[in-house]
DNA sequence: TGTACATCAGTGAACGCGCGTTCACTGATGTAC
DNA sequence: TGTACATCAGTGAACGCGCGTTCACTGATGTAC
């Protein structure tokens, strides 16, 4: 049997291989006590790989945060053109909304966790990152929003302010998410319920908002 | 002029003096790293104490942060009681609560960054004693809603979906007047202008609101 | 008021530990001929 | 295909450092008589 089923290797996707499990590891190990708290050395040892290692792929801990950040972002913005495309959304945009917000913080709990954490918590370099891009977030939106029919009279300012007020309760709506034990799909309906609440409430003060 | 003007001190004093001088700086310390990423003997440092004299005072670093909470609280609590003591308020009670919330949080900024970062960052004792009393501030804030005019008909539920929304507003509103650097009056006015229309906003909702 | 003893906030030395980073290295993979 | 050399991801020893915690201590304050 010697030989078979051995899958070739080149360098190249050993260091792929090394570099996705210290982010996963990274990931991982962040949710217990903090991203800021973790140590280079637990990130090597839970990669299965030597202190030095590291220094191939990341020239610091802030780097290998940065690439959270990206990678966590991306998995958001999957969300979010995933959720264009789902005919439901057009029938009911809030329950459509709040139902792929509730199922895919669910499934990516890692990355959301990893950014409402640091969004606050980490370190100044992580943080403005992570601002950063919720705020690329609040312009995205603010420009859907722009278009619904009882907003297009609005001043722009009006728009990013409700675009605001939207993703700051999301932010909140996912961190609640997070800290849910496993299994408790009563306290997700809870959540679920409650966004889609809020939702349709500042959806009302739209018809008679006046600047 | 020996002895003259020499201030007396019991042991008592002077023990209180140390305990503040700890708070205070673990207050102060926290405010640049977070309170998580905070070492005992950094805090002994700052009180001019020796690490040991620590533990006359606190089990732990754990126990420290708790009373810090506390301490925040305490500060927010006296900023909804001023609050409600004020005038202005029967006013107009978004404009005054806006212009109240950005002058309290500039001049205990220690403390709301303090709870703002611990809320998601901190160690789960600590996090755990954060969300306690912001529930506690939305049940409180609850009870005032519920016998608002277009309110006195809502469920109990409702009442509470807004009063969260509310509050998680504020947090971060607070949170972004925390990151601000002094002297930018600019960019105060621009929360306050903000938090005042996202109240508006909220409020323009209540009279059309249906379950 | 004076004396003798108790209390206890703060001291300082010592400990073992995990940390980030340096350095020279190894040995499998890759490349040139 | 075979050989000789280059590359480079990962190794392992070593470093100095700040950490939390222990322990026996000191000396000013407090108390009993």
């Amino acid at each position: 049997m010697a030989g078979v089923g051995v899958a070739p290797e080149s360098r190249q996707e050993r260091k792929e291989r090394t570099h996705d499990a210290i982010l996963r590891s990274a990931l991982e190990l962040s949710g217990r006590h903090g991203f800021a708290q973790l140590s280079l050395r637990q990130v090597a040892r839970h990669a299965g790989v030597v202190p030095t290692a590291f220094y191939r792929h990341f020239d610091s801990m802030d780097q290998l945060g940065l690439a959270l950040v990206e990678q966590s972002f991306a998995t958001l913005r999957r969300m979010i053109r995933d959720a264009q495309r789902d005919p439901h959304v057009f029938d009911n945009i809030i329950d459509a909304s709040a139902e792929i917000l509730v199922e895919t913080v669910k499934q990516n709990k890692a990355d959301f966790a990893f950014v409402a954490r640091e969004r606050v918590g980490g370190s100044p370099t992580v943080r403005r990152a992570i601002r950063h891009e919720l705020d690329l977030f609040v312009s995205e939106l603010a420009v859907v929003l722009a278009r619904l029919p009882n907003i297009e009279t609005w001043s722009s300012d009006d728009v990013r302010m409700v675009a605001r007020l939207f993703v700051r309760n999301m932010v909140a709506n996912a961190e609640e998410i997070v800290e849910i034990p496993d299994g408790r799909t009563d306290l997700e309906d809870e959540i679920k319920d409650g966004a889609r609440r809020q939702m349709r409430l500042i959806v009302i003060g739209f018809r008679d908002w006046r600047s």
